[in-house]
DNA sequence: TATAAAATCTCTAGTAACTAGAGGTTCAAG
DNA sequence: CTTGAACCTCTAGTTACTAGAGATTTTATA
């Protein structure tokens, strides 16, 4: 709450960086209160104002979530970016295990579609009774794969 | 409540239709809960007993819980199931809309596995500073692709 | 038949990652 | 100086479960 009038640096809204970052004014107010961001310096009417390093910050998380992280792997991968001097073994890490699981949703949900196209293009239109596609879901024995759902979240 | 031991049908506790169709016994109760499995007879002692035709509706959630139906689509279908006179335009329609969803997503994930393996490649272990996966985070314009997040829940 | 272990019961609360709304205040433009 | 957009806090809702507490019932064994 110090100098927010004066200086040189140049301030933003919430509002502002939400739709520069394409993120919802909530989803900031969100991050701030679980602590992926620094609470930020206020006006007078108790209204927040970012510098640019915030603004960065804020990209950064929107960033890593878009390539599917989650959010502790977002406050791993912040810890680092704050210690340039660390190895990142760490980021390899968490990026390796992302990959994984992109990968492995991947595998499950190509099989999904190629059931989803089966039953579709099975489904005669007519009645109920007969109709393909809920045929396949009373009958798993219909499936071309044994593999999807078997345990629990094979998806998620 | 009826006559739970008279008669030649067989009788599973909640424990025996979860372990067979794969299912966490608290998740049998939260769909009977919410609506999506009537409510069964009970035992004297007030545990829940079902019959062959509440064991195969939990199997046809289960199975379209797998191929990554909704709880809301699940209910739908089931409500075509138990009408077999009806016309399936709809569960065409729901199957289709889940097909569209699958798509989507694998375009979405194979980008960014794409991205992952980039990032990784180029990470050298050394110091954050210099860590590829950390600047890619970062900046965005490092990244192959612009399309992964930039609105929001692209992926999910 | 007695007892102990396993399974079941209800209820509440927690998870991830937001999103929506109520009710009130502040900021910026005209 | 007024008005309307943007902001504030707080609570509760979303999806699809999952976990735990504390009590009761069922089942297997001695």
């Amino acid at each position: 709450m110090a100098n927010l009038q004066s200086g040189a640096e140049r301030w933003y809204s919430i509002g502002e960086i939400g739709r520069e970052s394409g993120t919802k004014v909530p989803t900031i107010r969100y991050y701030e209160q679980i602590g992926l961001l620094v609470p930020v310096g206020r006006t007078e009417g108790n209204q927040r104002r970012y510098d640019e390093r915030a603004r960065e910050r804020l990209t950064f998380v929107r960033h890593a979530r878009a390539l599917g992280f989650s959010l502790d792997a977002v406050r791993e991968l912040i810890k680092l970016a704050d210690h340039p001097e660390r190895p990142c073994e760490k980021a390899d890490t968490i990026a390796r295990e992302q990959l994984e699981a992109v990968e492995q949703r991947l595998e499950t949900l190509s099989r999904l579609r190629q059931e989803l196209e089966r039953m579709i293009a099975c489904c005669d239109g007519g009645q109920a009774r007969n109709c393909r596609i809920l045929q396949t879901v009373s009958d798993h024995r219909l499936c071309l794969h044994e593999q999807h759902g078997g345990g629990q979240s094979s998806d998620r």
